[in-house]
DNA sequence: CGATCCGTTGAGGTGCGTCAACGGGAGTGG
DNA sequence: CCACTCCCGTTGACGCACCTCAACGGATCG
């Protein structure tokens, strides 16, 4: 089994030239903001070398479609700056978000020949592009690239299970409460201060993300913010005035 | 970074020598049933003899825990023969299971020091222990291992992200309809018929599977019943009457 | 300054949960 | 062999958490 079976791409075509982003540029690897954060962290210098050959730094404005559900999966990325969701859809129109993304994130690994998901900007977003043959060729070379994958990859399910578990079993005000904590504990992962935490998506993606509608979202949101539990601040931002309280919120203790 | 660290385990301690299985004995991989379905299935006979080696075969009866959310993440494991159940609590009680699995399946995978969830046996099964500190000395050597450990992962993120789909969007209905087919589909990948679908777990099981009640199942059971899209049989098998109706209610076209 | 989008709030409806009862099968013990 | 218990699946009655539908205000934009 070659490594080329590892993220799907039975048949290998052309490599499409043109992008869809809106600017499009080589990458320099090496100078790359993200390169701590990303699955590149684990790369010596040579080998850095070698995955800015083959990426390509795209500009994308907000709400850009950057792949659809079944497209060929021809390319994998990396979220250098801004954010981005993924979402499946319904035939007749329901949408679940399966993951929102900031800078350092990966995304578009297929083990099929189509994505499973749609991504999509939230704001205007850079993303560094991989060619998905050329980057199986460089896993294939690397195991620590390899392996890394790997590990993003577990790191993703054991999260996807605990969104199974939110959206199973946990009511409206649990889902808004394990959101906001969620999203403060990303924010400290990528260096930034855990309290007021961003929040770059809309209320109706929020929805989405945890299995209600907009109205039971924002409705939620007033009730935390009138007992106190939290503040709404400039720039959809928002204050966690009592952690604790919002912690036990979060699992119905 | 070794791959120690890929598969979790900080600190390397003792092998606990005891086991919590009722039987117990030293594995024969190359003699084994499930090796072209499970994660063996890459290895040459060299390899799946230093498997051997590490392995070790484990009688568990119907509902006994295999291992418990929050306990040290020490072994992996493959089913062998049997069924399970992995599911992860909350502290009331509530309880969301996140995967059934049978003969081929692997688990016990945990990035963690610890399991992210509980392993329970639905049936009499046989399971194979992997000591997780040699495993991960097999997988570094042996990068077919680690390539197809990597595919078992990404695969189970993308059933995990179907699953958000159908816990967050889908109604009663189409929850149960969507399970059926799920079912179906499986037996045909471990080379079984597709049509009568054997169901090895309880209605309370399924309940939490799929984030409704025991009640709610067994109503929506019945109603696919008396509309004709199925029937049941004797020892826990339900017929699929109608595939294409079957299809249609899973996605509520 | 109209149009559009987003977030909020209210009123009312409903799908599914809760509570309760019942029947059948399996295990147990007399 | 029968009684008894326990567990599981089913069915009914009812309630509620959340959805649906609707209206409105503020922000952004051409």
């Amino acid at each position: 089994m070659s490594p080329f079976d590892s993220i799907g791409c039975g048949e290998a075509g052309t490599e499409p030239g043109a992008e869809t982003g809106t600017g499009t540029g080589a990458a320099s690897c090496s100078a790359c903001a993200v390169r701590s954060l990303a699955l590149c962290a684990v790369l010596d210098a040579v080998d850095i070398k070698r995955l800015g050959e083959i990426a390509q730094s795209d500009r994308y404005e907000a709400g850009q479609t950057i792949f659809s559900e079944g497209d060929p999966a021809d390319a994998l990325f990396n979220v250098v700056a801004g954010a981005v969701k993924l979402y499946k859809l319904l035939p007749d129109g329901r949408r679940q978000i399966i993951g929102f993304l900031a800078s350092g994130d990966f995304l578009g690994l297929a083990l099929a020949e189509t994505y499973a998901f749609t991504a999509e900007t939230l704001t205007g977003s850079t993303l560094c592009r991989f060619p998905r043959r050329r980057l199986e060729a460089l896993l294939h070379d690397v195991p620590r690239l390899q392996h890394q994958l790997f590990v993003v990859t577990a790191t993703e399910l054991a999260a996807a299970q605990d969104q199974m578990l939110l959206l199973g079993r946990k009511t409206a005000r649990e889902k808004i409460c394990s959101f906001l904590l969620a999203l403060s504990h990303r924010a400290v992962q990528r260096g930034h201060k855990a309290n007021p935490v961003f929040l770059p998506m809309s209320r109706a993606d929020i929805a989405d993300y945890l299995g209600l509608t907009t109205e039971t979202v924002s409705r939620t949101v007033t009730q935390l913010k009138t007992t106190g539990v939290i503040s709404l601040q400039e720039g959809n931002r928002i204050l966690i005035a009592d952690l604790d309280e919002l912690c036990d919120l979060a699992e119905g203790t």
